[in-house]
DNA sequence: GTGTCATGCGTAT
DNA sequence: TACGCCTGACACG
């Protein structure tokens, strides 16, 4: 389940558990053999992420730069440890913590400067936030002529959101995902930035994707929200909007489904 | 057992 | 726009 929040939590709760720690680095699989020969042994000196990128700088300066893709799976256990899967790309243990890696899209190991590049490529993460992201973000998007729903999952726009998040904030904004993005007004691209502030900062919290205002669902219902009570508009096409009871609608863009509330979010 | 789908992205055409 | 790549869960027969 790999948007951004998702790796913003694997970097705190993996960091909380490695990060000063001397590491035994093996690679069960076979893929990263030689990378992780090269790193065994060594103390792993912090874990961070920017979007859907996380990092793993060991004191070599090497940095591990793993990108989960579609399918990659991160699994941490405590002694004892289960018997690696086959496909395990990566194995990182102490000896009072253990972390699984399989099916990365991305597993390498990178020196500073290939690092910077990734970072760079990377647009303001709202997960971070920093100062002046907010204003950067419109800055990069207010003239684009691609529909909105294209340019929100655009990682050099904004860093982070996924097919999940880009329903559920658009629907939050009112905005159609086929709207030109430089139709949008700024100030509602700063709504949008600052929604995606708010529900991505939630999911990294969570560790899920509750997007469900409190005031659309019971509050103490909240905590035990099957998944798809969690979310207004993805995967419930043919399902009345929370707010306005018309039937969900979706449709393929670039190759991905989107779902809109065509009332709440009028083309 | 087989087929399909999925919260992604890079490259070729 | 099409395809390849990475894996696991689930529906179906």
């Amino acid at each position: 389940m790999p948007e951004g929040h998702v790796l913003h939590r694997a970097a705190r709760l993996q960091g909380k558990r490695f990060n000063g720690h001397e590491l035994a680095v093996s690679s069960p699989q076979g893929r990263f053999a030689d990378e992780a020969r090269q790193l065994d042994g060594q103390v792993l000196e912090m874990i961070s992420a920017k979007g859907k990128h996380i990092f793993y700088r060991f004191e070599s300066d090497d940095t591990i730069h793993v990108h989960l893709g579609l399918f990659g799976k991160y699994r941490l256990s405590k002694p004892p440890f289960p018997t690696p899967s086959p496909n395990c790309r990566l194995l990182m243990q102490t000896d009072e913590n253990e972390l699984h890696l399989a099916g990365p899209n991305q597993c390498r190991i990178l020196n500073g400067e290939e690092v910077d590049e990734v970072l760079n490529r990377l647009g303001p993460d709202p997960i971070v936030n920093a100062k002046g992201d907010r204003e950067e973000f419109i800055r990069r998007v207010e003239r684009r002529k691609i529909p909105i729903g294209r340019a929100i999952m655009d990682q050099n726009l904004m860093a982070g959101v996924g097919n999940v998040y880009r329903s559920e904030l658009l629907f939050q904004i009112g905005v159609h995902p086929w709207r030109k993005a430089n139709e949008i007004f700024p100030e509602t691209l700063g709504q949008l930035w600052d929604h995606a502030v708010r529900e991505l900062k939630a999911g990294e919290r969570v560790g899920k994707i509750i997007t469900v205002d409190p005031v659309d669902v019971d509050a103490e219902k909240r905590s035990q929200l099957t998944r798809h009570e969690r979310l207004y508009a993805y995967k419930r096409h043919g399902k009345p909007c929370r707010r306005c009871e018309t039937p969900i609608k979706h449709e393929d863009i670039d190759g991905r489904n989107a779902w809109w509330c065509p009332t709440c979010q009028p083309a």
